[in-house]
DNA sequence: GAAAATACTTGCCCAGAGTGCAAACATGCA
DNA sequence: TGCATGTTTGCACTCTGGGCAAGTATTTTC
């Protein structure tokens, strides 16, 4: 309709991201999102392991072929949930100032996480999917791609302050690092708090991902581990 | 043949491991063997991804029914090669004396990986599976069991000399993050020497997971990344 | 040491996963 | 409008994974 969608559709093909997008993608997305959506539905209402490829097609209206033009399987279609929630926490840790200490950098990117928004969806499938192997095993495959990702987002940091070679070994043992205390505190959180969304619940979360990052800072300070340290052991 | 070799393996059988092995144990354990080996050799001359698991079954002599009542996949077979790998690690972790710091617990532990006829297998299947993300994904499995693992053996050992309860944020993250640490320096490992076998390599695999294990005591001491902290840089 | 109990293997069968291909369909661009 | 390019779909096929029941090996009992 409008006299020149156009260029701005190939300007928005051609580079990343922004941009007007074109219909082609407003409709991929949308098949995404449905396609996320039957699958939680039916996780929902049948529990993991009760329904097919098939089923999340038939609901969300499309093909069981085009189903895997989208995802090679169910449970990656479930994890792209998590996917989504840890590239917030990337999205931030990107965000902070190159010149901050790289701890307390992952610190602030975790505790966004804490945010009833950005953890309802992960809270829900982690308590639907706690029995399900498949499933879980598709989440650590999330897990161990973010921490990909920060892996390179540190690097680049790096690469920027100091001059020379980065130590790849710091770099990977850093970055897994948080990444394992981050899951830590959402397993410990949901241990505890069942993936409730209230204020309480959330403000537990954010304190549990930053004791984790101050244990990580500290070293695992050779405490009595009984004793949860926020001041002297 | 022997006179009497049914009390023995009752007890075998009764009791966890020790004794004599019976027949039928015996005979598990070789078609897994089996198994095994046939996997490793496909994936060896064929590549990963280019052969079935009836492949592997006719090549381990048995049928492909069998083979699922051992593993549920190909990489399952596959993955047994870490799965191994990474007992020997926690073994040697609950040999570790109880009062001794974790940390060094953890160092020691990883330390005796790095010995040719254990860690050989392992290279051997990360170098070929490098590309395949199937396989990858077993592997992740791998190391989280270990991490679960290694969570249980050291809430033991804090049941032993801390009274009341253990603290699981400070139990998860730190097992998390040891399991990371030992990750990455397999990873550089194989980065930088391919999963040579040579004893300069075993020596150099060694020094990374003592370092890595250094980086995560002193919470990776925010000194500049790109000196790699032995000495001053 | 033979028969009964138990564990393991195998073949058969079936539902579902995942993928290549080519025809139909939608969108973008001139 | 019409061609180029991207997306969806149906079809056919191979492979996975697992239930079941009959067959075979091992262990136990008498």
């Amino acid at each position: 309709m409008s006299p020149s969608p156009s260029p701005a559709a190939a300007q928005a093909a051609a580079s990343g991201d922004p941009g007007v997008p074109s219909r082609r993608e407003l409709n991929k997305a949308a098949t995404r999102q449905a396609i996320t959506h039957a699958a939680m539905d039916l996780l929902r209402t049948r529990g993991p392991g009760n329904f097919t490829v098939e089923d999340i097609a038939d609901a969300a209206g499309i093909s069981r072929r085009t189903f895997f033009n989208y995802f090679g399987s169910t449970e990656a279609a479930l994890a792209s949930v998590t996917f989504g929630f840890l590239d917030t926490a990337l999205q931030q840790f990107r965000l902070r100032p190159a010149g901050e200490p790289i701890l307390e950098s992952a610190r602030a990117a975790l505790v966004e996480l804490a945010d009833p928004m950005t953890v309802a969806p992960v809270a829900e499938l982690y308590s639907l999917g706690q029995t399900n192997p498949q499933l879980s095993r598709s989440e650590l495959e999330a897990w161990d791609h973010c921490t990909e990702q920060i892996i390179d987002a540190a690097r680049e940091r790096f690469a920027l302050t100091a001059a020379g070679d980065v130590d790849e070994l710091y770099l990977r043992a850093l970055a897994g690092s948080v990444i394992s205390c981050g899951k830590a505190a959402m397993d410990v959180w949901f241990a505890r708090c069942g993936g409730d969304l209230t204020p309480e619940s959330l403000s537990i979360l954010r304190q549990l991902l930053i004791d984790s990052m101050g244990l990580l800072g500290s070293g695992f300070a050779s405490h009595s581990p009984a004793t949860p340290s926020p001041d002297r052991h």
